[in-house]
DNA sequence: AAAATATATTGACCGCGGTCATTTTCGTGA
DNA sequence: TCACGAAAATGACCGCGGTCAATATATTTT
């Protein structure tokens, strides 16, 4: 039988977290470097891992941290009232990913993971996301805002497709001409949600 | 000026790639190793660098070749007459890229490239592939097969995202109930693609 | 309190991708 | 054919993520 963690651990863990997270402000997710964090902790390098599993759990904790907090003042206020308020709403979530390829593909490899890792934060971000989707969603089909013949979860889910889809091309393209991504993705989500009029 | 490439650099190349490619078929593409490429092929690993620019580079040729050669025969015959013949053409991509996630990666690194790598052979096949979608669906949509009120280019960029959501999930999920791509292909394909009907 | 067991941490070590100053080979004009 | 500059190839070296047998620190048992 497994026990409860002992003190000392939860200390470790959350000494390691604080490290990478402020050196994360200096360097960003891809400047991260496993050596930095455990030298600053004071702690050896396995230890990081037995925590963590690899450099991706750590970033994967760090990365739902962010993304819970955002969800958090997107969830404050009432719903969006059109499509385009609902747009509006994808834009915090879309600038912070767009900050780093290393968050985009971080959260493509965890984004859908159901089993033993459910209990990540991450993944909990990422089901948490989807039902808000799926509830705005929901509510602007109630008012004739957006097509009917479809559920909100397969709505919702596509709007993640697209999502990923504008973030994709935004790190491929040559990194001049920052995307607009108001516009892609708006252009992108009224041809999926709206009802067609021609 | 840069004179062109001397006989024995094409041929060091060719050797390269035709080592790399017949351990690919062995150990996978997320098995391949530099360091096995090189002592077969007979050169130094800095050679292989120095043609390829990195790791990524060469997976590039040789995945840039396999769609091609998997385009070439999807190609062929005649264009899909309904939606689900086009769902049908798109499988055997669906199947290789599944076939590893280190495909999947690097394509959606690739994809989407404007600029100084366009004469990849990878990238060529991105917009050879697009190119092929699209006149597809502008052929179904003159036969009122499809929705009209989109341009066949944005449909078909529309698949490319769906297609990448699929696969995403299919990476994620716990590798048991094999994904059924068809089956899950075609119903958000469907939505995208078909005519809203309610 | 000492022995026995479970948990947590350690750090030398490894694999593998990638670099670059140096050396070898090739093409070309005197 | 020899010399000289450019192209090609070399391999010792590095950075960094990740491993694991050994060690230290807790917790329970007698």
């Amino acid at each position: 039988m497994s026990r409860p963690p002992q003190k000392r651990r939860l200390e470790t863990r959350a000494r390691l977290i604080d490290v990478a997270t402020r050196q994360v402000d200096q360097v960003g997710y891809s400047g991260l470097r496993v050596e930095d964090v455990v030298s600053e902790a004071g702690v050896a390098k396995g230890t990081l891992f037995s925590h963590f599993g690899d450099k991706d759990g750590l970033l994967a904790v760090l990365i739902g941290a962010r993304i819970m907090a955002t969800l958090d003042s997107t969830e404050t206020g009432a719903a969006p009232a059109t499509l385009d308020e609902l747009i509006d709403r994808l834009m915090p979530i879309v600038t912070f990913v767009a900050e780093d390829r290393v968050i985009f593909d971080l959260l493509l490899r965890y984004s859908g993971t159901t089993g033993p890792e459910m209990d990540e934060v991450i993944t909990q971000s990422f089901f948490r996301q989807i039902a808000l989707w799926t509830q705005w969603v929901g509510a602007l089909q109630a008012t004739n805002h957006l097509r009917s013949d479809q559920s909100p979860d397969r709505l919702a889910e596509g709007m993640q497709a697209f999502l990923n889809h504008v973030l994709a091309l935004s790190f491929c393209a040559g990194h001049e001409a920052p995307t607009d991504f108001r516009a892609e993705l708006s252009s992108y989500l009224t041809a999926w949600l709206a009802p067609q009029t021609a």
